[in-house]
DNA sequence: GTCTATAGCCAGATAGAC
DNA sequence: GTCTATCTGGCTATAGAC
């Protein structure tokens, strides 16, 4: 059974904190804003969510736990690696074009706070054991040219995320509006993992 | 002739802002964290610099400056294009592990401050018409694989810039101290222009 | 639970001595 | 030009009425 989702006061001020949050970081975020936004009382922010820290913690979690698993199926998935890069593209880009800036607003936090990333990954480390041996096959096999596990995973993952964290950079070289940026980023669903695919097949 | 870089006041000031201001971003940098880093007292940034936000200017033009070039030479360079590439591959991660915190803030401060961006490129509109053009005709004579000039701008700028952007996230993910990373960045000067050509030739 | 008013702190900026 | 001391404003957080 699934859990009906009632607008509460907690889950208003959450997607109210997470909006601002996510588009200006910790520091430059005002909990006058996050009032506003959930059109409620500064009081209240502190009423449910105790202070600013707890409040940003709460935001931060679900945005770690939203991209993880997203990331972990590059990893951890069953089919081929073809499938994998295609299935990850698709996916990926249709969710991130609705949450533009989490990816940015994840990386961020970690830059600033280093000791995040080892709490976030002491509990629960992923492991690219099955990808690495995913490649191995496959460059033995001969289906792809020689390639580092790791190299393949960095150039997936920035070939997906970067467009979107750096966003404003792209649209000022490229002197794109949001629409063009947005057709650019619809197109990318095939075109970054043909792209791939034709980097590493033989 | 050139200039000698003398170590005055106003430089000091502005090299210890730099490490501030590129780690932590304007909203989370306090004066007193630069004061310290130049070894001065705080009275003194305000007597050279009036204030942070000008402070801030300064940092943010300077790096975007630097920046800026690199990426012109993608679009504006005379050589070929699998030239082109391995150069701006080479060049640009070679440069950026010297400064891994430059395109993050770049990016950072340019999504929170969406007029920047306006003001920054309607001085010196970039042009990628002659980019076009050259993948246009290298297409047509069988060099490489039809692919949108913007499409492969914004993957050059992907592999090469993301890294180190993303740079927590990767560490995380693949469990990489500061020295395991290093040394898959210094494999990426070829990796990273290799894997490109081979998606896009024939 | 919800609001208004305010306490308390912190950081940017300045006054003024040297 | 350089420092110490201090002002001022803004922001988080809480007290307390309803």
């Amino acid at each position: 059974m699934i859990t009906k989702e009632h607008s509460t006061p907690e889950s208003n001020i959450l997607n109210a904190a997470k909006g601002i949050f996510h588009r200006k970081g910790m520091a430059a975020t005002r909990m006058q804003e996050i009032a506003d936004e959930a059109g409620i009382n500064k009081a209240m922010l502190h009423y449910y969510y105790r202070s600013k820290q707890l409040l940003f913690e709460a935001v931060f979690k679900s945005a770690f736990s939203t991209l993880a698993p997203q990331l972990n199926e590059i990893i951890n998935a069953d089919n081929s690696l073809f499938d994998k890069i295609r299935n990850f593209t698709q996916n990926y880009i249709s969710f991130i074009v609705k949450h533009p800036y989490l990816p940015n607003f994840i990386i961020q936090e970690l830059n600033r706070n280093p000791e995040f990333v080892e709490k976030l990954f002491s509990e629960k480390m992923p492991n690219i054991d099955k990808f690495r041996k995913q490649i191995e096959n496959d460059v033995k096999d001969g289906l792809i040219k020689p390639i580092k596990a790791e190299q393949l995973f960095i150039n997936i993952l920035a070939l997906n995320v970067f467009p979107f964290v750096g966003a404003p950079l792209i649209k000022g070289f490229l002197n794109l509006d949001d629409d063009d940026f947005l057709k650019l980023m619809h197109e990318r669903k095939t075109e970054v993992s043909n792209f791939i695919i034709n980097a590493i097949k033989i």
